[in-house]
DNA sequence: GTCTTGACTTCGTGTTACTCGAAGGCACTA
DNA sequence: TAGTGCCTTCGAGTAACACGAAGTCAAGAC
């Protein structure tokens, strides 16, 4: 069982934030001890990672909630969760090409900068 | 030249963001028509694309303001800004990474789904 | 035994970066 | 001249934290 600062340092997200998720109810069946602090479990530590991959997704906090219920309605909801599974499962893919450009545009950026720099050094000799 | 609608075509911003972030003078020298409606020439519109990328790498309003005015200040700021463009081509790298695990997450999970769902058709055959 | 330290709690306010919508100016068309 | 469209400013609203105050509890120091 983990307390929150453990699972902050596990999950690289803030102690605020696993708060704030956990009041939220995007981790089911959390649990407390006797002194109403909240204790973690494999189980609660892997619902925060998903949670944390959804979010990351762009998924909001309402939606990510609206997900978990589904889960708890059991068996049910499955094609449901899928179909949502899929629409940011192409978010992700789609984030993964606008990452790829984004550190292509940087590479340009700094070699230019780099360039530049040397040419001036260049010069002063 | 350009109006704000067409930027936001262009760029994929909304009207909304491009008003914002020009207000915040995140667009050096953005010129005004004689109705005062915002006109973009081809530099803005290098400029907008440029700060949506240092955005997109997390950078804050504040910090892509503090670069812009290091740009007007001329090239003895250029050191400086390959300093922060170092930084950020770092932290773009970072989140690459992330996006590919994000991705293989979401691969990874629509699978499973996949599976369950076929699981159940198989069974009920 | 009390006192400090430390880790947790709740709760309410603050911040960032938009996001929205109202109210209005200007020009072109019917 | 009335309507439509496209822009303007401005102020309020929202999401997702971020922060700090004030309080609880327990274990170790003295």
């Amino acid at each position: 069982m983990y307390t929150v600062k453990e699972i902050a340092q596990k999950t690289n997200l803030t102690e605020h934030t696993i708060r704030y998720y956990t009041d939220k109810g995007l981790v089911p069946n959390i649990q407390r001890d006797k002194y109403n602090n909240r204790l973690f479990d494999e189980e609660s530590l892997n619902w925060l990672i998903r949670v944390k991959y959804l979010k990351d997704c762009g998924m909001s906090i309402k939606d990510v909630k609206h997900f978990v219920d589904l889960y708890l309605e059991g068996d049910s909801s499955i094609p449901l969760r899928y179909e949502i599974i899929l629409k940011y499962r192409e978010i992700a893919r789609e984030q993964l090409e606008e990452a790829t450009r984004r550190v292509e545009f940087m590479e340009e950026k700094a070699k230019r900068y780099h360039k530049i720099i040397n040419q001036v050094i260049s010069d002063n000799r």
